[in-house]
DNA sequence: ATAAACTGTTGATATATATCAACGAGGAGA
DNA sequence: TCTCCTCGTTGATATATATCAACAGTTTAT
């Protein structure tokens, strides 16, 4: 269960964990299963975890003032899923956080997540590593979104996560491009 | 003309630098002078140096196939600017940043920085703190940018930095906003 | 002082995308 | 097995924004 995770630390820092800093690591975590479509966290809740996918398919998303959903994050096996901002600061997120598909997760809170930074340097660096990744590909998308047409944005997200589209459904890798389902229906047919 | 950072450092973090923390931090980064419209970095350059302002405006931008700029930040005093992807990772990058207006700047490299984290702490918890408030700032621009309306977008953007209207033209608003000068002129003519 | 460049606005038109409605196919649940 | 739900596509139409051109005022440079 949580060797998905330990591979993930291997791979990102290079540092193979001891038998020591995996029992700190596994009792850092607690296991969690969601149904599909059972929430993690809701609009308005403060994030108290940040969760580590070891099976399923998550998805991070705001609802307008019309009751459309918005998909900011998709998120997969050995992916991480949470709002980094409430974690952070303690404020309500406007997110939702629900399963696309039946999932498991290892989800950790801030206070031990600092615990393990002093205990277990690979978690430190791990840590550091993914936020920073997650903010240089947001940034790609906000450039990607201010500057290309709708079907370059698809094109690049053919690129760069070619294996969602077989996780999750059109309609709803549109919303994560920030088009419509007819939309992306058309540039599909036209791309092939 | 330090004094800026020294007060930037304070606020962040709290904390007052002593007089030989001053001089670390002093010495550790470079002054610069540029003149409207001069180059910072160009596309292609790896980014060697972040940048603090301490007078003067900044902008970051993209250039597409038809030669058409896309902002992607816009500094004044008291911002850093520089692409962090590129300085951390050591990759070329996409972005141009240049001075719209003369601007003075304080200079540090990767390795500086470094250096600054072990030699005064208050550098690696400010540092942190922009950082983190750098790619929040980022993700709700991203939630705005495939969410709302341009109009909305721009009252978004009067809310959050009512500082720039005065310092960029409309048109370089207009692109940070990822629309037309003519389109940003109609919602602003509606607005009123 | 003058010319050139920059800036913002406006009107007309074009285009990309949204919206709405409907349909067919496939999958899920009872 | 049947019914209901989900999904993707298509056509028609609407809307938001882009594009193009032109103009007037302001600022900058010579």
């Amino acid at each position: 269960m949580h060797e998905a995770l330990f591979n993930y630390i291997f791979r990102y820092t290079g540092l193979q964990l001891s038998e020591t800093e995996m029992e700190l690591v596994t009792s850092a975590f607690t296991f969690k299963k969601l149904r599909k479509k059972q929430y993690l966290l809701q609009e308005g809740e403060i994030c108290k975890y940040f969760a580590f996918i070891v099976q399923g398919a998550m998805r991070q998303y705001s609802v307008d003032e019309k009751g459309v959903e918005h998909i900011l994050q998709l998120a997969i096996e050995n992916w991480w899923i949470g709002d980094r901002e409430s974690y952070l600061m303690l404020t309500p997120t406007p997110y939702n956080i629900d399963a696309w598909e039946d999932s498991e997760l290892l989800l950790i809170t801030r206070a031990d997540l600092l615990n393990l930074f002093d205990q277990v340097p690979a978690i430190s660096q791990m840590t550091r590593q993914m936020d920073d990744k997650n903010s240089f590909a947001t940034q790609r998308r906000l450039k990607a979104t201010i500057s290309y047409s709708a079907e370059k944005r698809y094109q690049d997200f053919l690129t760069t996560h070619p294996d969602f589209l077989q996780r999750f459904p059109q309609h709803q890798i549109a919303s994560y491009l920030g088009i419509t389902k007819e939309t992306l229906s058309r540039i599909r047919k036209q791309t092939i």
